[in-house]
DNA sequence: CTCTTTTATGTTACCGGTAACATACTTTCA
DNA sequence: TGAAAGTATGTTACCGGTAACATAAAAGAG
């Protein structure tokens, strides 16, 4: 049960009658093949079906022409916006010629990060994309340390000297808070996303800050963490509710745990918004099919990927002017929320 | 500003006054080096900072340690389940030694599927798990027509000879339908999943099976068709409640989409279980904390990931006798269903 | 104390490509 | 028309490892 002998460019070549090199310059479209030839090599590859060995093409280049994304299981599957960010990598990959690999990072792997890295030592990658890593993340600083490409997408705040792209939450929560303060609204509550997310502690800061320049004072009986889970929104929903303070509206940190509070707001007997008014963050798919469909602060998610791909693409060793980009975010105004007419 | 020069086996050799091989024997825990210059170059390993290249390795010995999971993104992010999947897959891959990518396969790479094949062709990886691919998925077929090594997890169901490991979808159906069956109910409802999904296919096929033997007629107004997601769930549900049949039971084809049809039935004043027994399928994380606590039929997902990635790593050409597992269901009994009442 | 076996290390060739340089054949143009 | 420039191909060495074979040194056997 012999194996299959390999197809490798010497086949081609033999079976042409030419040296290994021409088929070389035909697969990569050099110029100085005659037309004749660059037509009969182009035959057998097809006829032999001949794939090029990455392996080895990388191993002469020692370019390599894939990006790698780092995720960690847990985040994957909690947060939609997971789908939409790599639709923008897998756009700016494309269009460059580059392939993706999604690589895990558990916690189980904790202890053995140099498995990651050394896709990174064998050529096999040009640098990493980290997606929005919790503030305590060993990788990053692993990558840091050890002067390895990488940019980290989503949730940059907390590390410093490291290039990221990330969106402007501050500016987004202000934007929210500032838009609800508009309506009338006096006791806001607040849903604030995991401590160990910088982006989280970006709203949560936006939301404060808002409220101070506006001369309101801000309640901490009005403010609840979650997770930025639907569940966790609904639970902490719950908790504000049985506050002394009535609160006449709220702004959660992501949308699904707007969704979530949305939900207990309505088994409490509220209404939203004619009680509540409810501002979410993120503008995920579902947000404007929402019941009442969700007022919320919109991510360039999509261009988020994007710019993170494309700045591992145009990386080059030298060019390190450290690189932080700041995407814009923009306020959806939908039917979650409405004047409080209380004055 | 020069690169700095990378350390290979050979910067090691030369610092340790050996010869690449016997570098390569201490890396590789090869008897017959001795002790004292194994001692000798470990240390230049840790001082050098030494990783090994893993292209030169896979070029030399054209087996690599790899396997690739293979997903679409559009599902990676509706269904919990593939969480769990994972974790199964990596136990796998980490005890033997193996590593795990995942690659994507959207909809736009449809043309390009060679992009896939090339990470095999190029001794990249090992084979490919494919994960509940659409019934005609064209990537399971070129996997098949060239070859390589491949296995289906999940939603094996309308190929051929094609190596497999599934869950009982039929059975586990059949002991949902039946537990409402024996409960009394007579008028039960049927949300299915998407057309072009296999395990949705099964699904259906064993409740219309366990109606047919306890000799139920099939009520086809009583079934309505989703896509595995809790919207549509929602709004399925809805759709029943409008039929002149009253249903007083409904069997969901997964827990997501119970998930909306509970929510679906509270908001139509209906409760569950008093009016209506709910039952899904999967057993997802949160299935036991729903409200109330869902009856459903478990999926050993993790063992599915499991086995799967153990096939790949077993595989060996010529060992094919065709291979399908199909790992066995178990209805979880909570408090979504109860008695009726009316004989 | 020689002869075989075991242990320890080195040499050569190769995995499948590409870069850099060399060479032969065509054109082009002064 | 002959030299320079352009086109078409081949040769050699190398990317960073490993397999297979060769050899040298140490250990065991008779």
């Amino acid at each position: 049960m012999q194996k299959p002998t390999n197809v490798t460019i010497s086949t081609i070549a033999e079976k042409a009658g030419t040296s290994k090199m021409t088929v070389s310059r035909v697969i990569n479209n050099h110029p100085y093949v005659s037309p004749k030839t660059r037509l009969k090599i182009s035959a057998l590859i097809k006829k032999f079906k001949f794939h090029p060995n990455m392996t080895a093409v990388n191993l002469s280049k020692m370019e390599p022409q894939t990006l790698a994304l780092v995720i960690q299981y847990e985040h994957l599957f909690t947060n939609y916006y997971f789908s939409e960010i790599l639709q923008g990598i897998e756009k700016a990959v494309d269009d460059n010629g580059y392939d993706l690999i999604i690589l895990n990072y558990s916690t189980r792997h904790e202890i053995n990060i140099s498995h990651l890295t050394s896709w990174y030592y064998s050529k096999l990658i040009k640098g990493f994309i980290v997606l929005a890593p919790p503030m305590t993340s060993p990788l990053v600083r692993k990558l840091k340390d050890e002067h390895i490409p990488f940019i980290v997408a989503g949730g940059h705040a907390g590390f410093k000297n490291i290039n990221y792209v990330d969106v402007d939450n501050i500016a987004g929560a202000i934007k929210a808070t500032d838009f609800l303060i508009g309506l009338g609204h006096k006791s806001i509550g607040f849903i604030g996303g995991p401590f160990d997310r910088g982006d989280a502690r970006e709203r949560e800061f936006g939301f404060r800050k808002a409220l101070m320049s506006h001369g309101l004072k801000v309640q901490e009986s009005l403010m609840d963490q979650g997770d930025f889970s639907e569940d966790r929104g609904y639970q902490a929903m719950q908790r504000l509710l049985q506050n002394k303070i009535r609160l006449t509206a709220v702004f959660t940190a992501n949308d699904l745990m707007a969704k979530g509070a949305i939900t207990a707001l309505r088994d409490s007997g509220l209404q939203v918004p004619k009680d509540v008014s409810v501002v979410g963050f993120d503008d995920i798919n579902i947000a404007s099919q929402m019941n009442p469909p969700l007022t919320t602060v919109k991510q360039p998610i999509f261009r988020l990927g994007e710019e993170a791909a494309l700045f591992l693409i145009d990386y080059e060793e030298g060019q390190r002017n450290d690189f932080g980009k700041i995407l814009p975010t923009e306020l959806i105004v939908r039917e979650s929320c409405s004047h409080l007419w209380n004055f």
